[in-house]
RNA sequence: GUCCCCAUAGUCUAACGGAUUAGGACACUGGGUUUUCAUCCCAGCGAUGGGGGUUCGACUCCCCCUGGGGGCACCA
């Protein structure tokens, strides 16, 4: 019988969920289903400093969120738990103790001043920074003489002085490090948790890790922890060091890159299926570079050997083109349904914030600018929360607006510049649309008569307006534009937007006779 | 600095020594449709980083250079 795949994705949570980081991620869990394996998550929280329960928390959402749902972890205990690094400080003392028993590891009293000015040193002469293994010949007595000042050990590896190791990687082939290069490093730091090399491997041991597909970042550490499994005598996995998501810079995705957490392309709108869709053509590819999958279609094309090596940039406007393209395609009760469920996450987030706003006030530690801009973007919230509500409260309406702006949008929280004016009855009118389209010496008298006309139709429907406003332009000698145009402005207080009779009958005739008169009121005011 | 990885257009990529004008997608430019914007349709722009080899033949294999990235932490 074939060994069943079982691979792993360990993200430390010191921060929200990044885009590289769902990505190794995304082909952990496309390999583990495409070969009916299982998918571990596992939590590596063992910087006590850096660590943040709440980012655990964030990560799993962010998670489920894409869909990529695991079989062992957090929330689905399997039978190689517990799944948080915090919780198997025990494990890794117990292997750290044997490695001390057998002599392949000893106790380290150097202190964090002693080993930069090593390292400085060592840096100053051209060497590679590395520890020097001066605490590897400690006596007994020396060693008593070190506690007694206070000192508190780590626990380092002993490194082979001499010989090669070698990482074998399905995509790279074997790579080569001299052992020489490494220096003794730290397994268990004097406050007894693990150093990351360590925990690592004792994790991917006991918890029977097949494959282990990660960063590039990682190629480096790689032979650090296959000495670590010989001297434990585990037997080391499979290795798939996939290539790095650079911004586009070039450099390392950072904060600096605008949005590279999951969760804040979540909150902008995005469909969780069009970013994983995107993350899997970041170092992957099909023969015919097909763009587009559907999910069961990606599981069963995807593949190890199509994964490319060299970085790639993250092109987040291929990405907005990508879910303006998956928006397009869905029906408009499916694309209400995710609208929907999307405003309510924003609703709950933007509470949140609220509170911790308000609490900040309480606290009198807001300045008045900060207030102020508390208090637009309450306000703001307030019109689309507003928005949201008349939707709910008028399917039929939503129903005729969802279409007219499906083709416009790229994201949901577009919706709000597209269709504002449907639900807002004294908008703002743009400024450039006012003195281009409307500061004409004809156009209120144009505005009074297509008023009187639209009084006059039998029928307030698309093509009787569109019937109207073309004979108007006619009777007037005005192009169709110039008749168009100050009316959009006039309905929508922007040039642009849906066909502007389409919107008409959605407004009704009521209300376009109404901002007709609004128009001509702000204009006589000018 | 040193070790390791990588190298096709601005970006994501295809072509796993031989049917190719080096294919597709995003972006960009131009045109068509439209009352605007977007959508949609058509067209265009644009790449094998440089230099040596190997071979009858290199994007593809080898070497050097250059460029980029990553590691070298009591961070993961």
């Amino acid at each position: 019988m074939k060994e069943e795949v079982r691979v792993r994705f360990a993200p430390s949570p010191t921060g929200e969920l990044h885009i590289g980081g769902a990505r190794t991620a995304l082909f952990n869990w496309l390999f583990a289903r495409h070969n009916e394996g299982k998918l571990i998550l596992r939590i590596e929280d063992t910087d006590v400093v850096r660590s943040r329960k709440n980012f655990s928390k964030s990560a799993m959402d962010s998670l489920r969120w894409l869909g990529l749902d695991w079989d062992e972890g957090p929330g689905k205990e399997g039978d190689y738990g517990p799944y948080f690094q915090s919780q198997r400080l025990s494990i890794y003392q117990k292997y750290a103790g044997k490695l001390i028993e057998e002599k392949k590891a000893y106790l380290c009293y150097c202190t964090q001043e002693e080993l930069e000015e090593s390292n400085r040193k060592m840096r100053a002469k051209n060497e590679l920074p590395r520890y020097d293994g001066r605490c590897r010949t400690l006596s007994p007595t020396q060693m008593v003489n070190l506690e007694e000042k206070g000192r508190l050990p780590s626990i380092r590896f002993k490194v082979p002085e001499k010989g090669i190791t070698y990482v074998e990687d399905l995509l790279r082939g074997k790579v080569s490090f001299s052992n020489e290069m490494m220096g003794d490093f730290i397994i268990l730091k004097s406050n007894k948790t693990p150093a990351f090399n360590f925990a690592n491997v004792i994790d991917d041991a006991l918890m029977r890790i097949t494959c282990v597909i990660r960063g590039d970042d990682h190629l480096s550490n790689t032979p650090r922890q296959i000495l670590l499994y010989k001297a434990l005598n585990f037997e080391n996995p499979q290795y798939v060091h996939i290539p790095m998501i650079l911004g586009k810079d070039g450099a390392k995705l950072s904060k600096r890159h605008a949005a590279t957490s999951v969760s804040s392309y979540r909150k902008e709108g995005y469909l969780p299926w069009a970013l994983v869709n995107y993350l899997a053509l970041l170092g992957w590819s099909t023969a015919d570079s097909q763009q587009f999958f559907e999910k069961e279609e990606l599981i069963e094309k995807f593949s190890l050997d199509k994964v490319g090596k060299s970085a790639a940039i993250f092109d987040s406007q291929k990405l907005e083109w990508m879910n303006g393209e998956y928006i397009r395609r869905m029906n408009w009760g499916g694309l209400w349904d995710r609208f929907d469920g999307w405003w309510r996450i924003i609703q709950v987030e933007q509470e949140k914030q609220e509170k911790r706003a308000n609490m900040f006030k309480e606290v009198g530690s807001t300045t008045t600018k900060m207030a102020e801009i508390i208090q637009v973007e309450q306000e703001k919230q307030e019109k689309r929360a507003n928005m949201f509500r008349q939707f709910r409260e008028d399917p039929d309406k939503m129903a005729e607006i969802i279409p007219l702006v499906q083709p416009r949008i790229k994201v949901f929280s577009d919706i709000f510049e597209q269709a504002d004016f449907f639900f807002e009855k004294d908008f703002n009118y743009d400024s450039t649309a006012v003195d281009r389209r409307l500061k004409k010496d004809y156009v209120p008298s144009l505005l009074k008569e297509i008023r009187k006309r639209i009084e006059q139709l039998s029928a307030f429907r698309e093509e009787t307006l569109e019937g109207m406003a073309r004979n108007l332009s006619k009777d007037f000698s005005l192009t169709t534009g110039q008749v168009f145009h100050p009316l959009r402005v006039s309905l929508t207080g922007k040039m642009k937007g849906p066909g502007l009779f389409e919107l008409a009958v959605v407004l009704g005739k009521k209300e376009v006779l109404r901002r007709i008169d609004r128009t001509l009121e702000m204009l006589r005011k000018l």
